[in-house]
DNA sequence: AAAACATTCAATAAAATTATTGAATGTTGT
DNA sequence: ACAACATTCAATAATTTTATTGAATGTTTT
């Protein structure tokens, strides 16, 4: 084959894969399979798109072999198809921190609106845990902290905040992470609790970091 | 601000940013960023496009704030806005790599025609250099390697090679690098001094790669 | 001042991506 | 067998992306 022939195929698909990346909604559907695998009516519900669409988006991540999928009885369950799809998806997520203002903005807004003042590096809660010195939350859904979650953590979802309060203790300071640096529901949460006079601060990361960083973690069989 | 709202700006600027590297014109241009600072016209020369086009292309990557732009004289002289762009690009191109059948296949066959029998890691050559075992050499077009190359190479463009190979050493090994690992221009190489009887081999990266890895390199005032 | 040059702009047509809708497929539970 | 259910398929219209063309802008050289 001739070198410029070579080179057009090459980009060509390249440029095939990388799109099937560059849509909101699948970048979308890509963090939430990172916490684990999933059914097609989930992520629509999670997404608030119809299930055909959200359909439809995961064939598309599919077709590019981003995804895998395999039928459960009436069910498909999908799941990215290997660790380098979460790991362009986190260099696209820290270029877009980087280079794009209106997300740093838009972070910066939400979090001063919410008070999230402190947050906690991996390395520090790794520290702190070892000394039992706080109380990690998961308050991501149900669903999720079950797919998989930090080894210790304690299933706190967001969205069921005020059954929960009342099991928190207040003497120790309150750690709740979720899905990642993008996602608000940790955020939420910290803002409630502080309001409520508990100590509480975010995790920088969440799980799939956690996880993809070899740390310690529980997950379903 | 609500956090169905946020979720969504977050994740449309994040898809405006992802957007726009995902074309193949676009990819092949931030790889020749890479090598170094640009014009327009070299660009075009390089990828084979328009001089309009390429602008065109630059404007998308320069509103995206992935490149970034000086007027000096009559040119306009364009680089990447920073490294997370080569390093989104990076992951970009391994996820392709991985999931890609075809990407893999495009480049085995590319280089089992041109008998890519061995390649070099950048640990491999960093001793054999240090011990002045291998002759490096730089199959990239002149401008470039004068923009930027790894320390101790010498310039031996591909496309001025049957001049300049009666000054190749016929006693050492001869290791040829490019762009990076997408690149052909070295395996062009590697086959055209096999056939001619030298001991040729590959570097599995290129430049950019050896440079963000911290090695040492010589680059132009 | 005019010519040469590098780049950008503006308009357009062709191609692709996307969300929506409703029907089709195949499985499970009654 | 039938109803309920999860998912996929197919068709469509709206929107976005892309390459091409030729003119416009601004700089350097003659």
């Amino acid at each position: 084959m001739k070198a410029r022939e070579f080179k057009k195929k090459i980009y060509n698909e390249l440029a095939v894969t990388t799109k099937a990346i560059a849509n909101p909604n699948r970048l979308r559907i890509i963090e939430l399979l990172a916490q684990g695998a999933s059914t097609v009516e989930y992520i629509a519900e999670q997404t608030g798109l119809s299930v055909a669409n959200a359909s439809q988006h995961l064939q598309t991540l599919k077709n590019a072999r981003l995804v895998s999928s395999e039928k459960e009885g009436k069910y498909s369950i999908y799941r990215l198809a290997g660790p380098r799809v979460f790991e362009a998806w986190s260099a696209l997520r820290e270029l877009g921190l980087s280079q794009n203002a209106e997300i740093s903005r838009l972070m910066d807004d939400y979090r001063n609106e919410h008070e999230t003042l402190e947050m906690v590096s991996v390395e520090e809660l790794v520290k702190r845990v070892d000394k039992d010195e706080v109380f990690l939350v998961d308050v991501r859904p149900r669903h999720e902290y079950e797919a998989g979650h930090i080894l210790s953590a304690t299933s706190f979802p967001r969205d069921e905040i005020r059954q929960h309060i009342k099991n928190l203790p207040k003497n120790k300071d309150i750690i709740a992470y979720c899905r990642g640096p993008l996602c608000a529901m940790a955020d939420d949460v910290v803002s409630l609790l502080r309001r409520q006079g508990f100590n509480a601060k975010r995790l920088e990361l969440g799980y799939p970091e956690w996880k993809a960083n070899g740390l310690p973690v529980e997950e379903s069989a």
